[in-house]
DNA sequence: CCCCCTATAGAACACATTGTTGCGTAACAG
DNA sequence: CTGTTACGCAACAATGTGTTCTATAGGGGG
């Protein structure tokens, strides 16, 4: 029993313009009225499968958070492992939906826990990423297993991050130079008491 | 001729009150009706202090992100100011209305200007505290000149931001002294180029 | 002390958004 | 071909938004 190709084409048209919606005028905007308007699917069509704003609102988030697959790199020197992750990074949040809407999926996540979630899960995949890179270092010996790796990789993403989402600040080629710089200097310096 | 008594204590009623929802409820609540079922103020009255509901929430929003005084302690050792400077920074997310409101002052700010000016002009106050205490430091012949003080203080900042707002993490005492020692160490540790 | 000014309360209004319901129609599946 | 199901449409209530009017109560200047 094959899922009704009405059903599809709705679900796929609607969540189409409602994420067209969301980058373009915020999160306030989508909302079944406006898909309706655009779309011209009946609104009542459009509550039937999301029952109410939030739904909605949830779904286009989903579509657009899905995260890119970041292929592995963990065989280069620390650097340039380190480099070409946080450029892959840098990208998606330069030039993904996911740069324009993670500022309204963090407020959501203030007071929504499924938003909680999104981040949470998409967090968790870009430290695994990062992490890999480091173990493969400290598994090359190119860096002492001591090292805080936990708050290196918390510094490696928070830093692109905080620029894009808070300080609205560019992130180009040149400051990633300069910060997979530091994160590697802090990885391979000496602790001292 | 003084201003009327009325007038400033309808305000400050009010903005008490849509500050609560602010915190309590999110953005969408705060609204000229609610606000007047809480106060017992007139929903006209409200209208006439604030003509539309965007001006109602951007004086809410203002209220509440009026930035803490930071006294300056620029005298100790490195680690001991940067401990005690973000300690400060620290305590204001955990524990003031600020650190409640910034995920959603940080969303708006994706799509209005006046919020991104809101968070520009506190981030600057912020910076230029975490400046002056490098500055002491290279003065005091603690650290060298040549050390990345701009992204140091990037990466001060940043982590306890991205802590908080975005991956929903505690700020407490341990992850402080952490965060302390990894920037003091990165301050003095030769580049390697 | 009194009068004028003005802020407030309250109600009525138009309008948009949110969400529900019922019904007729059209498309899909077996 | 027939039963099922998704769709469009219209009507509906409830809430939020914003305006306008009038009556009243409170404060300040003379």
């Amino acid at each position: 029993m094959k899922e009704d190709p009405r059903l599809i084409a709705t679900r796929q048209t609607a969540l189409d313009a409602a994420q067209k919606i969301l980058m373009a005028d915020g999160v306030l905007h989508v909302t079944h009225g406006a898909v309706s308007k655009v779309t011209g699917i009946s609104r009542s069509t459009l509550y039937r499968h999301w029952p109410d704003a939030r739904s909605l609102r949830d779904a286009a988030f989903r579509c657009i958070a899905t995260p890119p697959n970041i292929p592995p790199k963990t065989d280069g020197p620390l650097r340039s492992d380190l480099h070409w992750l946080l450029s892959v990074l840098m990208g998606a949040l330069n030039d993904t939906p996911w740069g324009q809407i993670a500022p309204q999926v963090v407020a959501a996540a203030s007071t929504d826990a499924e938003a909680r979630l999104v981040i949470a899960e998409f967090m968790k995949d870009r430290f695994a990423s990062v992490e890999a890179v480091f173990s493969a270092a400290i598994d090359r010996g190119e860096i002492t297993a001591d090292v805080p790796v936990e708050q290196l990789i918390e510094l490696a993403i928070a830093a692109p991050y905080f620029r894009k989402l808070i300080r609205h600040a560019t992130l180009d080629a040149g400051w990633l130079d300069q910060h997979v710089n530091l994160i590697c200097n802090l990885a391979k310096c000496e602790p001292r008491s």
